[in-house]
DNA sequence: TGTACATCAGTGAACGCGCGTTCACTGATGTAC
DNA sequence: TGTACATCAGTGAACGCGCGTTCACTGATGTAC
């Protein structure tokens, strides 16, 4: 990667660029099915089969744009988690704060939206190239409860009321959320991480259900705002959404204000 | 609607239930995109002009089917309501024996899941026929709520801790669930329910607003399952998804046991 | 009960369209000596 | 610095496909008298 590049690379990355950009507006009018490679190479000027010089095939021009929507709320995202007051604000505030900008990029973007969180393209599977991208978000979601415990502002969820066999954790998903640990923990600074990990993974268990429980509730929440759902049934969208995630982030345990309500509602989505 | 009719009517009923059928068959293999006429037609054995006899263009056949798709989950909804034990059943085994029916439907119909809650079908915009149907879910959890607070079985959600002005439901909100509560009102027995309808307004608005995020987070968790979020997330899906509803059940402030968490696992679902 | 007419289901051909992808090609841009 | 060759971008035509929808038509099924 030379700073300097040859004038024919540097032709490339702008034409890949413009591919992409093309194809993205034509995404925005008419969805994901309806993009075709005649219709891009059409609006650019180019002969259809030119394309093929940038994408071997539509499937692959549709992973790249995939990836790209990925990146893109995943920036947002993460843009939210260090301007929202970085590690030090409040919780709930850093919380609602990559929240909101989720739904900022979603509404701002309908149809890379429903690219990536809507029903899946038929005969289209998603290569592997996705699934770094598409966990940013998540993984945001994760720092904000991380960070918020490492800075003692996390309480510790209640037990359910009354005791209930049926609230503990099973052991499948408590595999499952181990799983996970294991696969976010940092390389361990020490020897012997894996019995730490193992002593503290019990009273982490309800927390990480929530969280990602939390997780699938903002995408339902947006899913339905975008998709229709909520048509006659809630029409103050940003007041709920706000309301939503503000009560959510304070089941996890989040402390702090939810600072920024009133000045959020209208700018802040672009 | 006589109970006999003339062998034309009998054969056009049954033609029109065949075309569904098979573009429900279609539907499953491929997606909604895919869908055609033509090939309906072809694998009915009809030239493809014969089918313009039955829907006047391919749009009402998505339309058929979507309205097809939101009482199939529904009648699955309402079927759990009665059958999960009816009103006297403990409200959070009601609960969550409706969350699981339309789990248990959408795990069985993906395809038929993804027309009605995935990405709309791009120029295709669902007319007014579908609005009662797509409620039935919705208003089936809803019963499970006020059957609950009849009987006496619903605590109230305990006051957020620590109190927090962003708690509580802005005006915009209290508005859409106003106008939510005098659309399912059942006509008044005796002459002002107005007043007394707005009486009890205020305590339910924290309510509500949770009732209509749990709506949120259960198709959340059924889309991401179905569409792909969870992959190498979580594994334990049958596992994860009975803890989280009961969860949210729980949250709502529904009393009872959730029996049946075991026998649900493997055959509950079909 | 029988006949004349209207209604309807289904046919087959056609219109006009857009798509993804392949292939042999022409020039222009880069590279090696 | 100049020349010979290789690399690459873009062209234009073509293949083969499937689609939604229209239209004039043929028979069969129903209805009114």
């Amino acid at each position: 990667m030379t700073a300097i590049r040859g004038a024919r690379e540097r032709a490339r990355a702008e034409i890949t660029a413009a591919i992409k950009e093309e194809a993205r507006r034509q995404l925005a009018d008419q969805g994901a099915t309806k993009l075709s490679l005649r219709a891009v190479a059409r609006e650019l000027g180019m002969v259809s089969s030119a394309l093929y010089r940038y994408f071997p095939s539509r499937d692959e021009l549709l992973t790249a744009l995939i990836v790209d929507a990925y990146n893109a709320v995943g920036d947002a995202a993460e843009r939210a988690l260090r301007e929202g007051g970085g590690p030090d604000a409040a919780p709930l505030a850093r919380w609602t704060a990559v929240c909101r900008a989720v739904r900022g990029w979603a509404l701002a973007h309908p149809h890379e939206y429903a690219l990536i969180y809507g029903s899946p393209v038929p005969g289209y599977a998603a290569p592997q190239d996705t699934v770094v991208p598409a966990s940013r978000v998540g993984l945001a979601l994760i720092s904000v409860v991380r960070d918020a415990r490492a800075a003692g502002q996390l309480r510790t969820p209640e037990p359910p009321e009354p005791p209930d066999a049926a609230a503990e954790v099973p052991p499948e998903v408590r595999a499952d959320l181990a799983a996970l640990r294991a696969r976010l923990a940092e390389p361990p600074a020490g020897g012997a991480n894996g019995t730490a990990a193992q002593a503290a993974a019990g009273g982490e268990d309800v927390l990480n259900e929530r969280l990602i429980a939390a997780w699938a509730e903002l995408f339902g929440l947006l899913s339905f705002e975008l998709f229709g759902q909520f048509n006659r049934v809630i029409e103050a969208r940003d007041a709920f959404f706000d309301l939503a995630v503000c009560r959510l982030g304070r089941e996890l345990g989040l402390r702090g204000r939810d600072r920024g309500r009133d000045a959020a509602a209208g700018r802040e989505y672009v």
